[in-house]
RNA sequence: GCCCCCGUCGUCUAGAGGCCCAGGACAUCAGAUUCUCAGUCUGAAUACACGGGUUCGAAUCCCGUCGGGGGUACCA
């Protein structure tokens, strides 16, 4: 039976990347009637978080891409958590060990450095081997273990690259076991994936180079190695890695614009209005941490959008699950008969691995949003209400306390105009809120010409209205539209007063949704406002 | 530096020697519809990195150049 997994470490959000690697490992394993695992590889004591691999499984799960095997949320640690399975490992470390095939090293990481140096400086490669000269004795210090990698060429077929072959005098002993008793990432991958009875190893390509070490591994265990396919990475437009940085430059240039010439104190000042610890926010300055949470928190003060790069970034943006999918699948893969929207049944049927290209993409977030826009328009209500519901768990706007029958009003007046969920979060909050006037459309479509005259003239027509409905409103509306010379521009004036400004849905049913009362006072509102230089 | 991988419109891609003076989609531009914004419809422009081979014939095969990416950790 095919078996794939995704082993992701929990040292921070989930990227989109890992969550396309996860996408392919899944449709492989549904095209093929068999399992998609999830694995933990907690073994950096250091970095793994809790909280990170938590926050990995509900991204997963948001996306839709459920595993057979695997952590249980909410639960406690299982058994596909690395840190959980150390017994297994030094199980077959110490046969490694007693086969001679694994050896104990002393070097520190300082004498590791200067030997790289050294080596770099003589314009050779460092390689570490178990014959080499100049190796640390006992006693210097906690012990790693390495395997001892075979000297002959090692050869594979990648699924997707092709022929893959690195050359004997290239490998190295690897270490298998870090001083902390740990396995490394090499080794446990290895176990597992064993253990586990994985078929097809489907990872990101920056993996390639690692598969060398690895397959010495299954011969030095006697095992036969599952299949392999490197699958390309996804990158900025300019082709850079996407990254927390990415977050955090953007993040910093608007903190730093904010704070322009202003002196340390203002960071005191800032960290408490920011309700952030001060010292967060000058090592962020300074460069020191690129932190995802503190740069949201940073764009969340100053109302910046920051790049998407985790999933829940985009969950944040108001995509919908299916789209970013739909979307992250066609980044390097192609389903042939120049199909685009796909439904998830039919990425499974017409997925393979030979359809997977080998050159890195570019995420394009234009054509990301143009296909979110398709999947709104396509979406039925009730859909579109689940995916608002998930959205506002995320989210603060004020459409997080609609109920379902305004959220289908509401649809029915954004779900053709809007490409993201927080679109028409945003531009509906003026339902909920009195709006916030933009002065530019103020004074451009209400106190220039005769529009204020209008917008007077326009209350006058709208106040005698008894029953506030679509039979008695409309033909209103009509005149509204028609006053004038220019076809619009009175209503103009209106959408400006009850909106705040330039952009609305159609007034009609906007008018209808508002209600009377808050149309007329809102006319008198905007007709009040003070003179606009 | 060394090792590995890759190179079709701005972007994602189709293309597995003649079906290709290269097809689709996004983006861009122009027009139509229109109370704003969208949406929708119609149309336009844009690519086989370069240089050598092989072949009757190459985007497709081979070599080189250039370009891009990845790796070179007691991180995964």
């Amino acid at each position: 039976m095919i078996k794939t997994r995704y082993a992701p470490s929990p040292t921070g959000y989930q990227h989109v990347g890992g969550a396309r690697t996860a996408l392919f490992n899944w449709l492989f394993a549904h095209k093929h009637g068999g399992q998609f695992i999830l694995r933990i590889e907690d073994t950096d004591q250091v970095r793994s978080t809790a909280e990170s691999a938590a926050g990995i499984l509900s991204d997963l799960l948001w996306l839709g891409l459920n595993w057979d095997e695997g952590p249980v949320p909410g639960a406690p640690k299982n058994n596909f958590f690395q840190s959980m399975r150390l017994d297994l490992y030094n199980q077959y470390l110490n046969e490694l060990i007693r086969q001679d095939r694994a050896y104990e090293a002393y070097e520190t990481p300082q004498q590791l450095a200067a030997m790289r140096q050294q080596a770099e400086k003589q314009k050779k490669p460092f390689r570490y081997r178990r014959n080499m000269p100049g190796r640390a004795p006992k006693g210097n210090g906690p012990a790693v273990i390495r395997f001892e990698m075979p000297f002959e060429t090692i050869t594979f077929n990648d699924m997707v690259l092709g022929p893959i072959s690195v050359a004997g005098d290239e490998h190295d002993d690897i270490v298998i076991r870090k001083s902390d008793g740990f396995p490394t990432y090499h080794f446990a991958v290895v176990i597992d994936d064993h253990d586990m009875a994985i078929t097809h190893v489907i990872r990101a390509q920056e993996h390639l180079m690692n598969t060398p070490k690895h397959l010495g591994l299954y011969s030095a265990l006697g095992w036969q190695p599952p299949e392999h396919a490197h699958v390309p990475l996804v990158v900025n437009m300019d082709n850079s890695k996407m990254s927390k940085r990415d977050k955090a430059k953007v993040a910093r240039a608007a903190l730093q614009n904010y704070l322009k010439g202003s002196q340390d104190a203002a960071f005191a000042q800032l960290a408490s209005q920011f309700n952030l610890p001060a010292a967060a926010i000058t090592d962020f300055v300074a460069k020191k941490t690129d932190d995802s949470k503190l740069a949201s928190d940073i764009a969340s003060a100053l109302d910046i959008t920051l790049p998407e790069i985790d999933v829940q970034d985009f969950r944040r943006s108001g995509y919908m699950a299916d789209a970013l999918l739909n979307f992250i699948a066609l980044v390097g893969w192609s389903p042939g008969e120049n199909r685009e929207i796909l439904t998830r049944k039919e990425m499974i049927d017409l997925f393979s691995l030979e359809g997977i290209g080998k050159t890195n993409g570019r995420f394009d977030r234009k054509k990301l949003l143009w296909m979110n826009g398709e999947y709104i328009r396509r979406a039925s209500p009730d859909t579109l209400i689940g995916a608002l519901k998930s959205f506002n768990e995320v989210t603060n706007y004020s459409i997080k306390h609609a109920d379902d029958a305004m959220l289908r009003e509401l649809l029915g007046m954004y779900q053709e105009r809007m490409s993201t969920l927080s679109e028409m979060a945003h531009n509906s909050e003026f339902f909920f809120k009195e709006p916030v006037y933009d002065l530019k459309a103020v004074k451009k479509h209400i106190f220039s010409d005769s529009h204020a005259e209008q917008l007077g003239q326009i209350r006058a027509m709208l106040e005698p209205i008894a029953a506030w409905n679509k039979e008695q409103l409309a033909p209103v509306m009509e005149a509204i539209i028609a006053m004038g010379e220019h076809r619009g521009a009175a209503a103009q004036a209106l959408r400006v007063a009850v909106s705040g400004g330039a952009v609305s849905p159609p007034l009609l049913e906007t008018l209808l949704l508002l209600g009377r009362d808050k149309t007329l006072t809102r006319i008198d509102k905007a007709l009040a406002l003070p003179p606009i230089p």
